[in-house]
DNA sequence: CAATTATAGTTCTATATAGAAGTATAGAAG
DNA sequence: CTTCTATACTTCTATATAGAACTATAATTG
């Protein structure tokens, strides 16, 4: 027999819906969790039913659970194997999706750029970790990854090795850190890279590259991640949908 | 006393959202008209209240309907004036949405090209509108765009006087043609133009520019426009989010 | 042992009902 | 005329209930 907590005077399936939602945002429920049947939590709550179906819709439209007929209702679990770059958007000039592998140049723990920190919502000189990344096809370079991840929260990621580190890595955010990633935005520009830049992605200076910068967030819409992408422009191609 | 259409096996929600949502495709239902309230909705089909509402909640989520405490239910109307780009995605360098004014060079009726018209899922050789626009800001050309919309259902566009069109056509489209542009897809490359387009967007030939491919989409997907835009790559600015 | 059947648990669909809460309008009161 | 009040209509919240449809497991049957 559970009491209901929050505002009193909002509607019941909403604070339940906010309860929930904070278990898992607290990491009370973890992803792949099974919730108690419909029938149970309106027992435990003293609800109708429907009221508490209507609570678990509102988080499945929110992407936080799942139903299966006949199952359960589940706290979700990102489909890494399924769709596998759900955030990878890049193209080859025929608009299929290129795999590039990785290799993973650096990892430090250093202050934060008051830049990056800002769409952290960090405060400026707090440390985090910085990768940097090199994506390859066939050995050739075509993408310069920088990765940021502020500290405290992701500090376990400064003990796993880097050598079988994956292309992926919002699944290892997800297993190693508990950090999940559910949206992104993502701001797309043309420049010149620096002489460093185009050291590293062997070009010329003069040939104008593409820059995505990508601030990742999880529940509650926190911000999780900043990265850059910088590549050769030539034969980017990016794909995208607006609703 | 209505009779529910559509496949039986089908919940009678469902049947009652693709029949409602079926009228307003057809143009039976018209955004801004107000639909009968649920309780009358319900006497008229035999359903109780409940299953009306979770019904038009269907639609409600899918963005056809919007619904009033207190006042209605109605077919939604894009809120041009509040979003005035829903669609329009390029900024300046500090991130602001830039306004360009637009300037009419063409509008043809021609056969549509082949790769437009897979994209529009329309026959080959089947005639279609052709506008090409420049976009501008300061007098400085910074856009060029082609536009393709289908004949039969874009026809009343031919006959409209096309120099007091503003920047934004998708309102024209639905206040003209009753067409209703919902979502969209954009495809991103970059690419040098050709001498044609380097002349009019006064850029030089080696200037690389970024070419955006959108194919706009209505009520159930159906395809209403491909655009295309032009336009140098330097000072590109484009936003966009993911989930 | 393998295949079928029964059973219990889950979500899903549907009905019926009641009152709260917001909106618009007509009429009364000042 | 302006303000308040009553009324009717709308969506919204909540309860109670029943059975369908789907899943997993245990028990039974061959």
């Amino acid at each position: 027999m559970e009491a209901l907590k929050g505002d009193y005077r909002l509607p019941r399936y909403q604070r339940l819906a906010d309860q929930i939602r904070d278990e898992i945002v607290r990491g009370d429920r973890k992803p792949g969790d099974r919730l108690p049947s419909e029938n149970i939590l309106a027992k435990e709550y003293q609800l109708a039913p429907g009221t508490v179906r209507q609570a678990l819709s509102q988080l499945v439209d929110e992407g936080i659970l799942e139903r299966f007929h006949g199952k359960g209702t589940f706290v979700r679990r990102p489909q890494f194997d399924k769709s596998l770059f759900r955030f990878f958007r890049f193209r080859d000039p025929q608009g299929e999706v290129i795999v590039p592998e990785s290799q993973i140049l650096r990892r430090t723990r250093e202050p934060i750029p008051s830049f990056i920190a800002g769409k952290l919502k960090v405060k400026e000189g707090e440390f985090a970790i910085h990768f940097q990344r090199l994506r390859l096809i066939k050995n050739q370079p075509v993408l310069l990854e920088e990765i940021w991840l502020p500290l405290p929260r992701f500090k376990e990621l400064l003990k796993i090795d880097t050598s079988n580190l994956g292309p992926l890595l919002y699944p290892i955010y997800d297993s190693v850190c508990g950090q999940f990633v559910l949206w992104a935005e993502e701001e797309l520009t043309v420049e010149l890279p620096d002489s460093e830049a185009a050291k590293t992605l062997r070009i010329d200076e003069s040939e104008p590259i593409m820059v995505i910068d990508r601030l990742a967030r999880g529940y509650d819409d926190v911000p999780l991640e900043w990265r850059r992408y910088r590549g050769p422009a030539s034969n980017f191609h990016y794909r995208t949908e607006i609703h």
